[in-house]
DNA sequence: GGTTGACTCTGCCGCTACGTCAACTTCTAC
DNA sequence: GTAGAAGTTGACGTAGCGGCAGAGTCAACC
């Protein structure tokens, strides 16, 4: 008993392109070709294509498959793989719908598409090249280190403070405070204890270098300048001002 | 202020290569072309780039950024398709995830790997265009409608019984029963008992129509012949035999 | 015996969002 | 002047087929 593709393709619920790319990569052989060049399949074969179908329907990648039904799997060992990487991807959409949901609520409340990044000197994970070439490999991992050691939720809770100073420099700046002012100092210093928090003692070159970063550096200008163009500039100053008057080598 | 397209990739967390698919695609265009050909951007890039990448990060297709940038479409609004979207990947995930424990749990309980269709007459969806076309339209809408009002259980006993009916002939052919025998004819009756529970009479002209498809198409014989080969055949002489005692016109 | 219609074959492009060569040119620094 | 870094275009590869083109095969009917 043996039949053609097409009537195996509908007895298994599947297409005749199907069958011929299963035939093409080797996963479902043909039990006869015909001198014409027609494929016909006989019971074995239906029977794998069940089981292949079936494999598939679970989610199974076609080279697992393969393995599985060749033996050289033990199909218990491969489906206890799959289930974890199904697990982890359920996960991950989960997370992914979190973001999603915390985005659109942001957006309805009428808040501007804009990228979370904190874009600071801390954000080790970013620029572990340049800062262990700037500031020293100890002092990198001292501060992933204390990164690491951050919940979720401290984490959030330091990049927002980044966010906030970042935007009352725009504020200032857009008043027309004065670099050297008050107000813009003020906030100077907010930005110099937040700094310090990293577990890296901020001196007068750290400080001063950074400041330089700022303006040189587009992660941060374009980052600080969506506060009004300047902005980036104005940081600098008020951050050279501050480290003349309140830091030392 | 311009930058360099590496320059540009590392301040974005990205690489030089997706800055040059995202313009091939025609979704950031780089600020200005060198008479060398490099590509150079300036702030507004970046700022369109930073968006691109928080979009693509909460999984939005490149075309559905487009729209969402080019102000083509609300981004609410896409945010909102979005989510639904993600739901239901996650809830297709999860049922996955189902079916792979039950079937890991049957495969590590020593059960073989094998298609859980019922292939059988009933199975409407699988087979819509030849019932209505064997039986006619309003013959599978009745069947379609008991089927619908069915609980997942229900469909799953349903299948189970069928399945331990088709057990049942093959272990009775291969006991070597008579199909005129009073074993095989007491399996079929619960066979026809079994199909009579669809909603539609099942004559004699049905019942033996049934016999013959058994036989005659791969997709049963198939899966009555896992029972042992021949036991298809075995199936459809019991039927024979049972439409003449007992079924009428 | 010719025609029609159903079926089959072998390619090849398309889909997502780029990664990864390859081959070649340009810029920058010593 | 020359090395090395960075730039360019172009093409292939990814997973699993869908869909189409162009051509051959088969069964049935007139």
């Amino acid at each position: 008993m043996e039949w053609s593709i097409q009537e195996i393709a509908r007895s298994a619920g599947t297409t005749s392109r199907t069958l011929r790319h299963y035939g093409q990569i080797g996963l479902l052989a043909p039990s006869r070709i015909g001198r014409n060049g027609y494929r016909y399949y006989d019971q074995e074969c239906l029977l794998r294509l069940q089981r292949i179908l079936l494999l598939r329907e679970l989610g199974l990648s076609l080279p697992a498959i393969a393995e599985v039904l060749d033996g050289q799997r033990d199909s218990a060992a491969a489906l206890r793989t799959h289930l974890r990487i199904l697990e982890q991807e359920r996960d991950r959409i989960g997370r992914q719908i979190e973001s999603v949901r915390t985005t659109l609520r942001k957006v309805e409340g009428g808040e501007q598409l804009m990228a979370k990044d904190v874009f600071d000197g801390f954000d080790h994970t970013r620029y572990e090249e340049e800062v262990t070439q700037r500031w020293g490999k100890e002092a990198y991992q001292r501060g992933d280190r204390w990164w690491r050691s951050l919940s979720e939720d401290e984490k959030k809770a330091f990049g927002q403070r980044q966010l906030d100073i970042a935007a009352d420099f725009g504020r200032a700046y857009n008043a027309g405070a004065a670099a050297d002012g008050e107000e813009a100092q003020a906030i100077t210093r907010r930005h110099h204890e937040w700094l310090s928090e990293t577990g890296n003692p901020v001196n007068r070159e750290y400080f001063l270098a950074l400041a330089e970063m700022y303006v040189a550096d587009p992660r941060f200008t374009a980052n600080y300048d969506r506060h009004g163009a300047g902005t980036a500039a104005f940081i600098r100053a008020a951050m050279k001002v501050y480290a003349e008057r309140r830091l030392t080598g």
